[in-house]
DNA sequence: GCCCAGGGATGCG
DNA sequence: CGCATCCATGGG
């Protein structure tokens, strides 16, 4: 991929491996405004303005470093989508998602919203990060930062109520009372099994959301989260109608291996997209 | 009014 | 272990 790095600006002249709308729209990331040809996108304190048109993107930010990792722009998309294609199933998917790449997101702030997103919709899923990050977030004049660790923990089980997280409130609160941020710094160190057990052991996060947290937020790309549209992507492939999504895990992650994150991002967008029944 | 959403916790056998 | 049931709440 073909990238200019400027001041305050990373200009890339090569778009057949990324399509900016693509990769907000799959769900991998809730802090995000599309406006026509222009998109902002948040994360932690930090904002990219967003323009493009058929053969370039601009990503103008403060911060090029962070974004350039952020959006994946050292990872070779073509070679990743050449190997897949040769999965007859996934082939129309990555036709259709062709231009998705997959975020690496702060580890704290995936954790937090995926621990929200548990049986939930998007648009519920980003009004609610966005009530917390208005009503404990730094401000930063155009917009909200995502609220810190020691934020957050401010916020009551009332708070998480207002928020919209309804049931999930007091799993939320417990978490955030529990978590301190040298969790991460070790977190991200760890091998992905004990990556996983760390997960798993706190509260409102199960295999789906861990999974999540491993693939966009702890660069793991050997995951393949399992939600509901997986879910009926794989009865609908195998022409059957499993709700064991333990086994489903195991079995697409078996045959995906280390792409397996990516193979769930193509299938995911694809899926959801034209409503599979 | 009903069904669903990027599921997880809990209890029971 | 596997399995069933319950869980808030807004959008479609």
């Amino acid at each position: 991929m073909k990238i200019k790095k400027e001041k305050d600006r990373l200009i890339i002249l090569d778009t057949q491996d990324f399509d900016v709308v693509q990769t907000l729209n799959c769900g991998q990331i809730f802090r995000f405004v599309i406006n026509g040809n222009e998109a902002l996108v948040y994360s932690k304190d930090k904002c990219a303005k967003i323009d493009w048109d058929k053969n370039k993107i601009e990503i103008n930010t403060k911060d090029i470093d962070y974004f350039y990792n952020f959006f994946d722009l050292n990872t070779d998309y073509s070679k990743i989508k050449k190997i897949l294609k040769e999965d007859e199933l996934l082939s129309s998917a990555i036709d259709y998602g062709a231009g998705i790449r997959i975020i690496n997101n702060d580890a704290y702030e995936i954790l937090i919203s995926f621990i929200i997103s548990a049986n939930n919709n998007i648009k519920r899923i980003k009004n609610s990060i966005e009530y917390l990050c208005s009503h404990f977030g730094k401000n930063m004049g155009n917009y909200y930062a995502f609220p810190t660790l020691d934020e957050l923990k401010k916020a009551t089980i009332k708070d998480y109520k207002n928020a919209g997280l309804g049931y999930r409130a007091e799993q939320m609160y417990e978490t955030v009372q529990k978590l301190e941020i040298k969790d991460f710094n070790r977190l991200i160190k760890m091998p992905k099994d004990e990556q996983y057990k760390f997960l798993l052991s706190l509260k409102g996060i199960g295999e789906k959301v861990a999974n999540c947290i491993m693939l966009f937020g702890l660069g793991v790309k050997d995951v393949f989260p399992v939600d509901t549209w997986i879910n009926k992507v794989y009865n609908n492939i195998t022409n059957t109608k499993t709700t064991d999504r333990k086994k489903i895990t195991k079995e697409l992650t078996n045959k995906y291996k280390e792409l397996s994150g990516y193979a769930q991002q193509y299938f995911f967008y694809y899926y959801r997209d034209n409503k599979l029944k």
